[in-house]
DNA sequence: GCGAAAATCATACCTTCGGGTGATAGGGTT
DNA sequence: AACCCTATCACCCGAAGGTATGATTTTCGC
């Protein structure tokens, strides 16, 4: 967590200094009012983008009453949950690691608990059980 | 369809015209230069929001009744569909093999055919996206 | 603050899977 | 008969996944 804050922090300051900098290129017109709006437009785009997916990924559970019974009833943590979402979409290790930014070790350590608490053996068979119990929709 | 496009070319255009009016706006100094980057800012970051909403969110097809359609179109074979069933079920290879009474390199044949029909690499994103398209239940 | 649970990462080893290629055989079409 | 599709099987190789073990750091409830 402190590791997030302090990425924010970080991207924060250097788009603060960015933006201070092209303000002050612009103020010496060494740069267009094109290239400044373009460059706005891409940076708040893709903050946009960014904010969009966070919110949208939100909870969304269909059917809650099965759900988080269960869950809690095989102590289930977020980050497993997080992990056991991402299999059922179809995603490697690799691609796991790379959304949720950690190693594909640790996604492969959340895997092997899923698999004993699901008391599977199999991705394929952690996510046909997933389905069975109305942990994932 | 043809609607979503029409959306958007208004959508462009009303942004279009209504960048142009505040550059217009800029030029003769009725606005400051703070508000026209917030509007700026606040216009690309809801606009990334909403692609962001559209790009993240998976096809879902509702109707359930598709599913005979989409297997002919997509040429699905009878044993082909055993065998996605099995997969989605969670069984291994091996597993797949017993039960059909096959080698298991005919499994992988099945397999290797299906993952090119429904253009994916990986047993899991094969289910996922046989899910999608309503193939199985 | 302390202790338990959760999260992170690593290393090693083995199994399973996927891609590529090729071969044989039967059923149906033209 | 020639042809295509499906089903069957085999072999190789590299990539991905699963198991085991151990270690460190964060987080959280009491």
């Amino acid at each position: 967590m402190k590791k997030t804050i302090l990425l924010y922090a970080l991207a924060l300051a250097v788009g603060a200094v960015l933006l201070q900098w092209m303000e002050h290129q612009y103020a010496i017109r060494l740069m267009s009012t094109e290239l400044y709006v373009m460059v706005l437009a891409v940076g708040f785009t893709v903050l946009g983008v960014w904010v969009g997916h966070r919110l949208t990924r939100g909870p969304r559970a269909a059917d809650p009453t099965v759900n988080r019974k269960a869950l809690d009833a095989l102590k289930i943590s977020d980050k497993e949950y997080e992990v056991l979402e991402l299999l059922a979409a179809g995603h490697s290790n690799r691609e796991m690691a790379d959304r949720l930014f950690v190693s594909p070790n640790t996604i492969k350590t959340h895997l092997a608990s899923l698999y004993r608490k699901l008391e599977v053996s199999r991705r394929t068979q952690a996510v046909s059980r997933a389905r069975e119990l109305n942990l994932i929709v």
